[in-house]
DNA sequence: TTGAAAGCGCTAACAT
DNA sequence: ATGTTAGCGCTTTCAA
């Protein structure tokens, strides 16, 4: 039986070649842009392209050039919850929009188990992509290791846990937090909790870092049961500030470490007939961006992902070219909006 | 200036060859698990390779093959506010549970305005992927078309618009929402009114189509006044029901066509002081197969992404093996839940 | 400016 | 069961 359904071959280098009247090399050297072309030769194999609407087999080019000119992004999370969480959509676009109007490709890998972990490690090894961008890397997270010793150019979203020294770019995410907290002690609060992030992210603990620091700062106490361990989503976020509630009924302000978790804070808040922010005042932390992701509109520390999401891919970039790559650290600040 | 920081190349075939003893075809045929190879020979083999850490490149392979064992996922959605939706989510988790024990890889891609359309469509068309599974088609989408034309194997998620004969998957959304309007019916309901999806995306077409059907034949008015177009988001949800309201104040029921939607419905309806459900009962439409998005949980017709994903994979990959693929549709079905 | 030829790392006849 | 050989489609010296 034969197999009507089979795709016509596509056109190659030769076929081009022969349309045109030149050699394959000079068909390549017009497809790669040489200046050592003839206009007329350029014209001739330009028009033969068109013909045969040739496209080059990346497959065979990427095996001489070592190159793939594509990049991944990588979704390293457990958590299904989280992966619809503003933030990975907001990274998502920001480095996309950044690879727009350049020849590489994009493509999303995402992890929610070791499995799937080795499976992007094998994938990578095996010469798909040119670098890869690790977001939501977690304490005992596998895959950088991973990446790192099939010497694949890496650059992680968030700093790395253990003080390796791999290129990240991060928010300063302890500083964040301390204008965070510090704002709501200029405001005359003293009993300020903290609904966290989770602990096994960098995220999660600098930021209780800088909330910590502050208080102690001020000479205020920064006491465990003024802390909630949240997961950076809306549910979460509701929970802990319930916990927190129960833990520390008499607090008067709270730092609310990522905004869907602060939306859920209010909404228990509210529940619990606390009045925001007469009763109990509000900062929540920007991870995406996005103005108003809750009503009435919060105090919220800001991360300018528009910054940070340029400079994922140009670290990256200069670690595929072979050059080493300075970590960097982008500053957070305090925006006020109309509430809270 | 010499590259200090180049990668170590890594090793071929012909060094695990050598170092094993034996021809590169055997070593070729050990990887590829041919069972024409002696145990010595294999064990041999397989020592060499774990000694060099070899792994096989997939590009050379790729060239002679003629696949690359990974397939993509679109996401083809300009509204960036909708890539968060639990829909999506779901979809990837689930397409990429059905790909975790097989060797295929799954890759993301996303497509925000035509350009990045076009950049996919040239991806698929060098040939770095088998097949490809396309979701959020819209109503003037050029992605099925430029990948229809590459000869890439397809399948949609959701029915193609203008009937042209290409792979899907969908579930019954015509039939679901039928069975929602019924139910507001049952129940004595009689000015019922429509949240839709947006319409130029065949779900919303088709969910609004399914309403209007039952209502019709219940002998209801189906008036455009109780109509309203969302955008499958909450925001959207929200806005959509203050529109309803304001146009059809005296409606008693509304079936709201995503649950994202409906829990913005919800709020919208509070806000104006209706309760739910004695003054407006509310159907939702649940896309992602979480139940309970919204406190109180509603009754919702229910798509089974379960069903769906494997379905999506399967047809793709009958594609791949140059068979034809049926489309399918997976139907409904009403769930109710505690109240409303 | 152009072409001829070698070869990237692998698979797949074919021969043994 | 194993080795030899011929490519897959492309880039890239090297000559001309």
């Amino acid at each position: 039986m034969t197999d009507t359904t089979a795709r016509p071959a596509s056109p190659t280098l030769d076929e081009v070649a022969v349309l045109a009247g030149v050699s394959r090399a000079t068909v390549s050297r017009v497809i790669n842009d040489s200046p050592r072309v003839s206009p007329e030769a350029r014209e001739a194999v330009r028009s033969a392209v068109a013909q045969l609407r040739y496209v080059p087999n990346r497959m065979a080019r990427s095996l001489v050039t070592r190159r793939t000119d594509t990049i991944a992004l990588v979704l390293n999370e457990p958590n299904t919850q989280v992966f619809s969480d503003p933030f990975f959509a907001s990274i998502v676009r920001g480095v996309s929009a950044t690879l727009a109007d350049t020849d590489l490709n994009l493509v999303l890998l995402t992890a929610r188990d070791e499995r799937e972990q080795q499976k992007i490690g094998r994938y990578a090894r095996q010469g798909h992509v040119d670098g890869v961008i690790l977001m939501s890397v977690h304490s005992n997270d596998p895959l950088p290791e991973i990446l790192e010793e099939a010497g694949i150019p890496l650059v992680l979203c968030g700093r790395p846990f253990d003080g390796r020294d791999l290129a990240y770019v991060d928010a300063d995410n302890s500083g964040g937090a301390e204008l965070a907290a510090r704002h709501l002690l200029s405001t005359g609060r003293r009993r300020i909790g903290t609904v966290t992030g989770p602990l096994d992210m960098i995220a999660g603990v600098d930021r209780l870092h800088g909330w910590r620091s502050a208080l102690q700062a001020a000479g205020v106490e920064a006491a465990p049961r003024m802390v909630a361990e949240g997961d950076f989503t809306e549910a979460g976020g509701a929970r802990a500030m319930a916990e927190l509630l129960e833990d520390a009924p008499d607090l008067d302000a709270v730092f609310v470490a990522s905004d869907p978790m602060a939306v859920g804070a209010l909404r228990t808040l509210r529940a619990a007939g606390r009045r925001v922010p007469d009763d109990v005042a509000v900062v929540g932390f920007d991870d995406a961006a996005v103005a108003a992701v809750c009503d009435p509109p919060l105090t919220t520390v800001a991360q300018p992902l528009g910054d940070m999401t340029p400079l994922l891919t140009e670290l990256l970039l200069r670690q595929i070219d072979g050059e080493r790559a300075e970590s960097r650290i982008v500053p957070t600040r305090l925006v006020r909006r109309a509430s809270a």
